[in-house]
DNA sequence: AACGATTTAATCGCGTACGATATAACTTCA
DNA sequence: TGAAGTTATATCGTACGCGATTAAATCGTT
């Protein structure tokens, strides 16, 4: 016979197990696919981070530290250093909002604009690595959405 | 009319959107799910990767640190810091296998075993806090799996 | 036995992430 | 208008994640 602590245990063995937890599942795939990133990437000269503000700004320069912080998510205490070395790098320009001192505007500098057709390239060699069939990575994306928002 | 330059802006302008990039929703969602975990994780006071590392010692206690990294897909130069700081913190002990003494073996101890339960708690406030059906969780899970392998 | 190759962890440097806090600039409203 | 509250970045400390390198132990081959 068995007792309720055994039956609890494995109950916490069952459901702790790591292949089932999809928080593992995520984690994993996402240090994945930064990986896979990072020899293509390497070519620009710039990070997986780096890579999705550049990103950004290429949908839509000029935008505020702010502007940005929304559209990845990310905290300023995150945006603000990986900004700093962007701009070391001559990718992009940091300058006070004139109308509002408290802001920070990013620009792009013609370098950053031109990255653009080579990060074109980059989208696409990662597609082929994922070698994965678009829908599938389609349905994907959209459940990530939505997930935990 | 519209030059070839033109439309391989806009090409590219459409390609690099960061809603359509999977690998920006991939990396949010890794984060927005860490940020959720993290007060869930602050009562037990462990990080999120340390949370995934205890994980791994529940299922099977002792393991050794190669075995571990092949679990977690982590390197040593991540996994040996974290460790040392879960031994700081009472959880683990680690220990050179006297067989090889290359190897390094990871023990729970009584205090690492114990929080088992707790994290029991933790596996199910977070499921609550998704607030997702279940088969669309499982299913996510399965198609993370497959991504990038 | 012995020496080169391989394996296992650890160390180091860099770049995130983020909570907590600081600072400066703007806004509100008494 | 001026003090209190709010907002926009920046700074700091901690903890990853990983490539490159190192150090030690083991293995393979002769």
């Amino acid at each position: 016979m068995t007792s309720d602590a055994d039956k609890a245990l494995d109950k916490a063995v069952e459901v702790l197990r790591l292949d089932r937890q999809l928080c593992f599942a995520l984690y994993s795939a996402a240090n994945r696919v930064t990986r896979l990133y990072r020899p293509l990437l390497d070519a620009l000269g710039l990070t997986y981070p780096q890579y999705l503000a550049m990103l950004v700004l290429w949908e839509h320069s000029p935008r505020t530290v702010g502007e940005m912080g929304q559209a990845l998510d990310l905290e300023s205490s995150t945006l603000t250093p990986l900004l700093k070395r962007l701009e070391g790098a001559g990718l992009i320009v940091r300058s006070r909002d004139p109308d509002d001192e408290r802001r920070v505007i990013i620009s792009l500098t013609d370098a950053g604009d031109a990255m653009r057709d080579q990060a074109l390239g980059v989208a696409e060699q990662f597609f082929c690595k994922l070698d994965t069939p678009l829908p599938e990575l389609v349905d994907l994306r959209e459940r990530l959405k939505r997930l935990a928002v």
